[in-house]
DNA sequence: TCTGAAAGTTTAGCTTT
DNA sequence: AAAGCTAAACTTTCAGA
């Protein structure tokens, strides 16, 4: 993991279908040298793989929320997890520090569908209490810049 | 935007290089089918995009928070949008209902990088106070399936 | 790491349903 | 209006150097 491959992770996340040889155009490498880079990043597991970026509300995604999720008791993070893997709703899900035992982030069709999420979220027999911040709009989402950490 | 799409829209979420011929084995279209179809939703809006999905503690961001920001008086979105922009620690961020007027996720190398990401954060002129929650662990992140809103 | 050649992919124009 | 077919241009992916 060097310069050149933050530079090819940076091209691919620009652009996952963009080819070895533009790749190799950016960063100065020959197209078969860029993929054995690209295949052992994937390997190590730099690279987790390639996804397409969609326009939730297209999809019938519109609305948003977080939840604070407290458990009763102690609940360990697999079974919480276990717990969320069910509803498709739940698009991501942290264990934190501070009051909370874990935020889970919502995506439903409207209002309705999120206040039936959420009625099926709080229905989990580990949870014993929600707190819901409803998201009015998007700011900003992006990926972190490979290279701008402080490793 | 019909189940055909649908179904080209969740082969390139799980795989954002497959080749159109291996989608069109999937969706039962020829290869040029399915390549109309992808420029078409990439026109209209729906795939915003194809993307590699990086390991965070990679590429040296290992350390995330959820920071909830009350901001002096009224401040427009943009405003707020504005402000985070130039924060590369800023991954996500959004306005809320609620007593905060945003919530900003942020990403960092560790809790000291985290640290100063949060003093640069609350240094912003428009900035009052800010709560914020550190992530011990990701229980689940993904993309919201095409296809399971109500729309 | 590069070159070079075979195999596979993309993409445009044209025909068919 | 949208799918299939064909064929040229390009990309991938092996060798071997």
């Amino acid at each position: 993991m060097n310069t050149l491959d933050q530079r090819i992770v940076s091209c691919l996340v620009a652009n996952a279908r963009s080819s070895y040889a533009d790749i190799g155009k950016v960063v100065g490498l020959s197209a078969p040298a860029v993929k054995r880079r690209v295949d052992r990043l994937l390997d190590t597991g730099v690279l987790r793989g390639f996804t397409a970026v969609v326009d939730p509300e297209a999809l019938g995604w519109g609305t948003e929320a977080f939840v604070e999720v407290h458990c009763h008791g102690n609940v360990a993070p697999a079974r919480i997890r276990a717990h969320l893997e069910p509803l498709p709703e739940v698009v991501a899900a942290y264990t934190v520090s501070g009051a909370a035992d874990a935020i889970v982030h919502l995506r439903a069709a409207d209002i309705h569908h999120l206040e039936d999420a959420l009625e099926r979220l709080r229905g989990l027999e580990i949870i014993d209490r929600t707190v819901s911040t409803v998201v009015l709009s998007t700011l900003l989402e992006r990926s972190p810049e490979p290279g701008a950490g402080s490793q």
